[in-house]
This record gives C-alpha cells, structure tokens and sequence, in this order.
DNA sequence: GCCATTAATGCAAACGGTTGCGATGATGTC
DNA sequence: GACATCATCGCAACCGTTTGCATTAATGGC
C-alpha cells in the first residue's frame, strides 16, 4: 500500500536506480530529473524503507540502548540525551529494560544484533567475558564500566568520592560511614578505594558498611547501622540510597544534617526535591548518553579498541550536608 | 560475516527454503532433518535476520513507542510495562522523545512508521487531524488522549479529581483552588470539567487557575498566586507541579497540609519521596502501557477502530493534605 | 498392484531497495 | 572533424528471508 521506489519510478518515467540515487547519492543525477523525480515522491507519499535499505548497505541507521531499569531516575536524562543526539544525526534508538537480569541482557542484545549497527550497554550486569563474546556479534560500547579492549565512557567516581569526602572533612567531620553499594559493581569498587585512600590522608576514621542493594531500601534499611557506628557523616553509593537513608534515620529521630550530615552521588532529579534537599556528587549522565553514541558512530565496524573516556564529576552542596556536630 | 541461512543450508546439506522452514514452520519439515538444520545453526551461530524477513512478511515485531519527554517521571513506568509485555509476546521497542514538539513527533512516527507494525503515541501534542492523516501511514493507538475513530487508552480523570475534591471536603475544606495544567491537554479538560461539577454538588468554592507549564516551576510560580485565592486547600494538575507548589508555599511561610492542604495527580515514585509525603491521586501508568501494547495487537492491521480503554484511578492519601484549618 | 493422498523438499520469484558496470550522448580539446 | 572525457542513466545482480508451486517418494485403501 505505501509507495515504493517503483512506484515513483513508473510515475516520474525513469528507472528506480535514478529514483534510488536521488535519495542517496543526488550529486549523480542530472538536477532537473532530480526535481522530477522529488516532486513524484512527494506527491505519492513516499518515504525510503530504511529496513530495506539497511539489507544491502549493511547500516540500518539504529542503535540499540540497554539499560537494567528505565525506572531508575538515573537512566532517562542519559537516555533522552542519546536518544537527542543520535536523531541529530539521523539515527534512531531501539531502547530495552533488561530488569537487572543478565540472561535477559544477552539475548536481548542478540535478537538487536541484526536490526542495529551497535548497542550502547549501559551498567550491564553480564561478566566481561559474556559482553567479549557478544561483542563479536555487534559493536558494543560500555556506559558505566570499563571492559577491557571495549569502548567505554565511565564517570570518574574516584574524583567524585574524593570531593564527597574532603567536603565532609571541611566540615570538621572526623568519623565518616560510607553506605557501600551492590556486590560486584565496578563504581562501588571506585568510590571504595578513592573514599579510602582520601580518609586516610586527611587522618579521618572511614567505616565501610555494604554490599546493600543501590536502592531506598537499601538506605533506609541501613539507619540504624549507620548510627551504631557512631559516624557522623555518610557518603552513599546513590541518591535514592541517601535518601533512603535520610528516612530511616528520620523515623530514628536522627536529625540530618544537625546530627548526621548525608551526601549522595549522581545528581539525579530527586535530590533537589527531598527536605532536607540533597547534597551530592552530580555525575554527567546526558553527557554520558552522548558521547557513549560518538564513540559507536567513531568507530564503525573496528570492534576491538581500547578508547575509554572517563568524565569529570562535581559535588553539588546542598542542605543535607553540615558542619560536624560540636562534642559538649 | 554473521551466519546467514545460505550458510546454514550449505553446511547441513538442504536447501534455503528447508532452513527458513525449520525456523518459521517447522511442522513442515522432517523431524530428523529439522534436528540435524538446528545442529548446525546452532554450531554456526545463526540467528534469522528478522529486518529481511520482515521485508516480506510485512510484519517487523517492532512497536514505536513515542512520548513527548522520557525524563517526566510519569513516563518510565509506562514505558517498563509496555516493554516487558511486548518483550513477552515476541515484540521489540522502538523510543523516541519528541522533546513535546509535535513537528518532532509527525516527523518521527513518518520515520518510524516502516520499521514497526505500529506506534504507541502517548500524551501527543499534535492535532486529531495530524494524528488521523499518521494513522493512514501505520497503525497508531493513542494513550492518555481520545481521539475520534482510534483505538485509545485514557485513565478516568474525571473520577480521580472527584475523589480528590471529596476528600478534601471530607475534611472540612469549603474553598479549593485547582491548578490548572498546559492549554490544549485533554486531561486538563477533563480534571477541571470533574472538579468544577463535583464542587459545585458539594457547595463548596472552586477557584481555577491557569493554564500553567506542567512542572515544577509550573508550581512554585503560582504559590503567590494560590494563597491571594484565600483557598485552604489545591489540586495540582500533575505531582511535579504539586511538589513545586509545596516549595512555593514553603519559601513563602505558609505550612502544608496545616495551613493550605495539597493534592497531586499521577502516583509518581516522587510522591512517596518528598517532604510531606504527597496525597495523590493514582493514575495506572504500567496498567496503560500494556494496554495499549494489547490493543496495537489485537487490532492488527484494521486501523480504523473506536475502541477505548478507560482505566480507573485511585486516591492514595499521604501527609500532604489535612484537616481545613479552624477560623479563629 | 494401482491410484489417490500426503509428507518432505526443492525451485524460483518475490520484498524494497543499492550499486558496479556499460551504454549513450554531450562536451571540450586540438 | 576526430577523439577522449564526462555526466547521466539504464541494466541486472544482490542483500537475507519467505512462500506458492512443482516434484518426488512414501503411504494407505481397496
């Protein structure tokens, strides 16, 4: 029923390779046939099939974006900035929820193989060795992690844990609890080692609590170990963490940041509307989003690189953060 | 490079057309020989290129899935449900942001429209005759807005700002202000149409305002505004635009649900997250999404049908609405 | 033992485009 | 005026798959 090639090739009376070359090559035909054959077009409504297209060209003009969570208030800014700027230059984002399930993650990824000329993966649950393996299949570029011989854009969670810290410390805090994140996550590893290293030179007590899941959960489920250890600051591994947290120690009568001063990471839209409003580490996700697509469209079809772009975080100071409670 | 059916049908010895069997009708094709066809599939690594069948069947197993802004906190739930359900039934999204642009959106159902067997079009921003001219290119199921002649899915916000204007005069309040959303919205209609009705049966006063952006600063904006109508309470077009009126109200002095109570629409995650905790009015957005995922696949391709799905909402009452103050 | 069925497979034409190659005519150069 | 060059366009094969039809062999009924 939609027009075809053809169909604008009987009407404009030539042949559907000018009818083709209109569209893709145009330079190559002759410019008054090429108004012809333009104006046929559009009078019967037609558009190229891109699916067809893609058959022989071998580029389908998709990108594929798997994420563990849409619902996440992580992923849509990273994912509304990808999808922006692959329309911008013409292509369009298949986008699939894998529901943190590995399995789903890798069939997912197969079934887009051949629909796409790359996926973005975004925090995937799957072993390096599973994402090698599919990146035999289909361009892959890693969001959120670095998988060694695969492009990847990663936040840099060492600065950000570091600048968490030294605020705290600024702030005359000397014990600090840091309210780690889920097992195997590469981040929790960062923000681990830099929180570590950081307390250690600046001769501040760190205790580590975790794994726990990166949810509110998470965070309220944890108030109470937080006051045991007698800290009176905490960095946690995420914003619904820290505001889980700030739940839980509310319902325990703890005041933040009176008592227990909160900081959280990811600047996502929730930590401007919590009371008391979140102070947190804002890592660049749209930023993320858009380079993560550069750097599939960069590399074509040369699978095996080792690029990795690392982007630079920030704390932002809000309310939740305070001096460190006075000893009477 | 991957594996094509050719390959498949050269290694195990049949031809092409005893392959494509084996996966699209396999009823059709010896059980010894289908076994030995899938040995080698299998060991090839084969998967059917579903654009190339598509090109023939005319059905690509995809769903476009087209919303006017991924990062409004209302849209990622939906978006979950729609794509686990049509995960489950062997179908595949397509998302898109339109940035709430409706030339952004005809333009990207036309892209669309040959890559997918049809399009969810959720909150769209352009005309019903716009909508209607699309449905002649590709099947379309609108969600969040009736439009004459296509399958739509709506929730019922007729009752949910009945609920939400009875309980507020349940508890004592005899002067409500409503706060309307954007010009044009359907939605908006329907809440002030309900709400106006619903006052006026309880004698009570009802004051509009509007029409306003439907965010936080669509809230926050109108706080002078809503405590010069004297009202001792306020339905909010959307939660986002209720949390913006909490801060508004706050920075201006006035406490909520003591002095003025308020009232949200949607259920978003946010909700449950601020300070108060929000009343609000629960709109089934996973419900709708797979709805609308049923609905493009129970119609197929009959594009002209008149079917609409009305989904109920539910009041949640949190902290953010209170007893009317006492006059001293 | 013959004929009608049926199961299993091959053949080839589609689907909607793209592209290397060759044919044609016009143009420029000397 | 002959020849090389070039712009323009048609021809036909091809991308990976499906599917109606023809073919073959096996089966069943009598």
């Amino acid at each position: 029923m939609p027009a075809t090639i053809r169909d604008v090739a009987k009407v404009s009376g030539v042949h559907v390779s000018t009818v083709s070359r209109t569209f893709s090559a145009p330079h190559l035909v002759n410019p008054s046939t090429r108004a012809r054959v333009l104006d046929c077009a559009e009078q019967l409504g037609y558009r190229p099939n891109r699916a067809a297209r893609a058959l022989i060209t071998g580029r389908t003009h998709n990108i594929g974006l798997i994420v563990a969570d849409i619902a996440n208030p992580f992923f849509p800014p990273l994912i509304k900035a990808a999808e922006t700027h692959a329309r911008g230059r013409d292509y369009h984002l298949f986008i699939a929820d894998t529901n943190e399930d590995a399995n789903v993650e890798e069939e997912l990824v197969l079934a887009l193989a051949k629909q796409v000329d790359g996926v973005l993966l975004c925090s995937p649950r799957m072993s390096n060795t599973q994402i090698e393996r599919l990146s035999r299949d289909v361009p892959l570029v890693v969001v959120n992690r670095p998988v060694p011989g695969l492009p990847a854009v990663v936040m840099d969670h060492a600065q950000g844990a570091r600048l968490a810290i030294e605020h705290l410390v600024g702030l005359g805090h000397t014990h600090i609890a840091l309210l780690g994140g889920p097992r195997g996550s590469w981040t929790n590893r960062e923000i681990r080692r830099s929180a570590t290293l950081t307390a250690r030179t600046a001769s501040v007590e760190l205790t580590v609590l975790g794994p726990n899941p990166p949810n509110e959960e998470g965070g309220s489920g944890q108030a109470e170990a937080v006051i045991r250890t007698g800290a009176t600051a905490v960095l946690a591994y995420n914003d619904l963490m820290a505001v889980g947290l700030i739940d839980g120690l509310d319902s325990a009568g703890v005041a933040v940041p009176t008592q227990i001063s909160v900081v959280g990471i990811d600047d996502t839209a929730l930590s401007r509307r919590t009371r008391p409003t979140l102070t947190t580490v804002a890592t660049p996700t749209a930023a993320a989003g858009r380079a993560a697509v550069d750097m599939l469209l960069a590399h074509g079809d040369d699978r095996r690189t080792t690029a990795l772009v690392t982007l630079q975080t920030e704390l932002v100071i809000r309310n939740s953060s305070g001096p460190a409670p006075t000893n009477i």
